[in-house]
RNA sequence: GUGAACGUAGCUCAGGUGGUAGAGCACUGGGUUGUGGCCCCAGCGGUCGCGGGUUCAAGUCCCGUCGUUCACCCCA
């Protein structure tokens, strides 16, 4: 053996028997997404790297030390998706989605690249399931798009999450609360960390991104941003909240919420889940009324979610979700002696032309040792072929759960498959 | 990027104060010549993450490195 390759750090296998829970969670998603009227769309697994720092801002810690970004050979700059709101933002305005009827409704399911120190629950490449919906300004689709994410979740089982939820206002009541915020930290700058100084310089909400307690106790006096809202953001934050009441999902408002993308206003909101340690996010997304004209589209408003697959089996598995059984074959084909291993060839070629599930031995197992398999397999049955078979042209079909055991016209066998 | 713990067969792990490796599961074969799931027997399988160092001798001690896990940070 050479040199070992692993998986490069924060990458992961999905292997065979991680594989049928994962696609009924995103078939489950899938479907409520489509139930709601989102439509499927996929884009690029890389993008030009100026669509993520301008769509998703310089001030973020995704732009600023998290991408995996390099120059093709023709010298531009790409960068692998971090995030999924841009690149579809990107679609909307490439394919001139605002000439259809409003709101355009979508969704994906793609992997997402950051790099990372990986965590339990925390990769460099991951999946997340996303809607997007286009061209509203009612407050009743941010409720809607909180309500996919919730019967989502419902969908596959997953409770005990708490809902987040809070408003970053517009632009405007966002610049007057800044400089509030601003002067607030200036006067008590002495309460405050390095970094938290420097955050006031670049982005003073990001302040309420720090985990020192000191920090947290100071801005526990700080301005609240909900205070400061104009009667617009504050009319839409009310309704976003009744129509949550309307639907039954409870929620905490959470002035403190500053999620990591620069292009959110007005409506921000997350899931966690108690169960996941210090990855506890489960989902989260808000309103983006500025992305699609900062990425070169008209002004046109957009909200939407993210949410990570892998958190998502991380949370149900560890709150007791049972496990999915792997496809099995409908037979497995048994061949007794040498001689009848054409003859079980072309019986599963036969069968399996008739869209039967059938498996067999490569391997030279002994007779003994193909029933092994044909057991382990899964089989509704196990066909039987030996020298006895081979002169009558008949099959035993043996049931495997029960033990029965019937010679039969090889036709009789092959039919098996057709009805199975 | 910072801190802590860990890294022995495919998997889960044993290997007191150093003396050149074991178990269970899995896999293959067999248990009277054509039969599974239980049981019994045997076999296959390890440069003890990698590289240095200390020592007569290191899986076992020291340093470095890579990786994993947990936490910080940030997020899904």
């Amino acid at each position: 053996m050479g040199e070992a390759i692993s998986a490069p750090k924060g990458t992961y296998d999905i292997l065979p028997e991680d594989q049928p829970l994962r696609r009924w969670v995103v078939a489950q998603a899938e479907m409520v997404f489509q139930h709601y009227g989102y439509r499927r769309i996929d884009t690029p697994t890389f993008e030009e790297t100026k669509l993520f720092s301008r769509g998703v801002g310089e001030s973020t810690d995704i732009v600023r030390k998290e991408m995996y970004t390099f120059e093709d050979l023709g010298g531009r700059s790409m960068t692998l998706r971090p995030e999924g709101t841009a690149p579809v933002a990107r679609a909307y305005v490439e394919h001139g989605m605002h000439t259809l009827a409003q709101p355009v409704k979508l969704y994906y399911h793609s992997p997402m690249f950051r790099y990372e120190s990986p965590q339990s629950g925390r990769y460099r490449q991951h999946y997340q399931l996303g809607v997007e919906a286009f061209g509203s300004v009612a407050p009743e689709i941010d409720a809607e798009v909180i309500g996919v994410l919730a019967a989502s979740y419902r969908a596959v089982g997953l409770a005990g999450l708490e809902l987040r939820l809070n408003s970053m206002g517009c632009r405007d009541c966002r610049r007057v609360y800044s400089s509030a915020l601003r002067s607030f930290l200036a006067e008590q700058a002495a309460s405050f960390c390095g970094e938290c100084r420097e955050r006031a310089r670049l982005n003073p909400l990001r302040t309420f991104d720090c985990k020192v307690q000191a920090c947290r106790e100071a801005l526990a006096a700080a301005p609240r941003l909900t205070d400061h809202l104009c009667p617009e953001c504050s009319k839409h934050h009310q309704r976003v909240k009744e129509c949550l009441d309307m639907q039954g999902i409870p929620f905490i408002t959470d002035h403190t919420l500053v999620r990591g993308m620069d292009y959110y206003t007005r409506t921000t909101f997350e899931f966690q889940s108690p169960v996941l340690g210090a990855q506890s996010g489960v989902g989260g997304g808000g309103r983006y009324d500025d992305l699609v004209e900062a990425i070169g589209g008209r002004p046109v408003p957009g909200v939407g979610f993210g949410t990570g697959v892998e958190r998502i089996i991380l949370a149900l598995s560890r709150s007791g979700g049972e496990a999915l059984a792997p496809m099995s074959p409908v037979a497995y084909i048994v061949a007794m002696c040498e001689e009848a291993r054409t003859e079980v060839f072309a019986l599963a070629h036969e069968m399996r032309s008739l869209g039967a599930a059938i498996d067999l031995d490569y391997m030279q197992r002994s007779g003994k040792g193909q029933m092994k398999q044909a057991g382990r397999s899964g089989a509704r049955y196990a066909l039987i072929v030996g020298p006895q078979e081979l002169a009558e042209r008949t099959v035993t079909v043996r049931d495997l759960a029960s033990g029965d055991e019937r010679t039969v016209k090889r036709a009789q066998a092959v039919a098996l498959g057709a009805e199975a």
